[in-house]
DNA sequence: AATAAGCGTTAAAGAAAGTTAAAGCCTTAT
DNA sequence: ATAAGGCTTTAACTTTCTTTAACGCTTATT
């Protein structure tokens, strides 16, 4: 599965345990946030744009069942995991009850927990951007994502895969830097030298087709990324 | 949650802990069927309307591993459940690999199982369309899966087995890419480069089968695999 | 200002895919 | 047993896509 822009919230009050959890599921192309107890997690999803909460049970100032009972009463959405060494029954029911999606209990391995929360991502993620339909307007011209077409003016260009791809985040981040390690991630698989280099000549051929309508630009921001500016 | 009308098919071998299971969820307002080897819940699946599988994985005839993968096939939707004693690692990912939903080992109660499956329903019933199996709509063209038959404007082509297996493939991802090496591996049987080329001549075939529908298209994703793209 | 690191662009090399035709390989009928 | 026919693979050639290399320019650092 393509794991492009999922944003985990760890709260993990085990230093050892959330430092390698963390690490594990970033080398997994997620991109994961570690708090230590169930307050600053709290706030932290507040203010983020989160996609998967996996809450350690008992942890400091705020445990993790009263933390998901907080969440749930303004989101019913984000999928949590539970994950604990309370085993008993009753704990696991609770956590059910509380609207999780699973519970993991103590020790489990790394490789289950990302299966479990693949399958987990697998049903609520397709559906919150009804998919395939997804087409950007890029001043004159329009990009249908799906298809890889890029057309204004009555003309159409299709675009490679890589182009399709690169264009498909720059309109994503319209306005915005989008990251080049991002993309080199997404893209490519692996942020390094050469798949830069290799990034910077789709840029020049992206420039290339956009280049009829003058409104349209691409920005390098120097280390740090590219931003596609329209109004 | 009313749970009246969710069709759940239940295969398990073990007489006792088949009707046990059934009668209790039955009693949780679930309508259960229960079948006792892979075969028949197949058979019992391509005709029924089901909402929920529950799979044990050791069976006689045909193993739930085995009915899994042969449902995921043609069918990415419905939940699957994986009921087992097989508590090993690598079970666990094989069935999650084959697009489990979750993974329970013997013994377990039936609360926990109750609370899961509730748990991945409420994720997927919302939205929910019933398809038919056997059969899939491509733009103007329809595709009878089993009489490898694909039809338009009163007009049929009977495709060979090969391009068969490799439409329903694609007809099952439709508008997601289709990963080359799952098809060689499911199809072939082994992912080489001959193999691939062999592919590349079937992806041919079904491009000219489908060509006179100017809205669909077999779409390659370069070093990835191919999608099919309806509107 | 000197230096290094980052970027823009073009061209060429390398890898993957598109296509067509012919060769193998089964199955079935004679 | 052999020939015919359909299906699948192999082969060869062509085209397209991606990466690598090279060179010049720009931006940050000291």
């Amino acid at each position: 599965m393509e794991m492009k822009d999922i944003n985990i919230l760890l709260a993990e009050d085990d230093k050892n345990l959330g430092t390698v959890l963390k690490a594990y599921l970033d080398a997994k192309k997620f991109n994961t946030t570690l708090k230590v107890n169930g307050k600053e997690a709290y706030d932290e999803f507040i203010k983020g744009n989160y996609d998967f909460l996996i809450l350690d049970v008992m942890m400091p100032v705020k445990d993790g069942f009263t933390l998901a009972a907080e969440i749930r009463e303004t989101d019913k959405e984000t999928p949590i995991l539970f994950l604990t060494a309370k085993s008993l029954p009753e704990d696991k029911m609770k956590g059910f009850k509380l609207g999780a999606d699973d519970y993991l209990t103590k020790p489990f391995s790394m490789e289950e927990l990302l299966a479990r929360i693949e399958a987990i991502l697998r049903r609520t993620q397709a559906h919150k951007t009804p998919v395939n339909k997804e087409f950007f307007t890029i001043g004159k011209f329009s990009f249908d994502v799906t298809r890889h077409i890029l057309s204004a003016d009555g003309e159409s260009q299709k675009l490679t895969s890589k182009e399709a791809e690169l264009l498909k985040m720059l309109c994503a981040n319209k306005n915005e830097t989008l990251d080049r390690s991002e993309a080199l991630k997404h893209i490519w698989h692996d942020d390094s030298y050469f798949n830069a280099r290799s990034m910077d000549v789709y840029v020049t051929k992206l420039r290339k087709y956009l280049k009829s309508d003058p409104t349209i630009e691409i920005l390098n921001v120097h280390g740090v990324g590219f931003k596609l500016i329209t109004e």
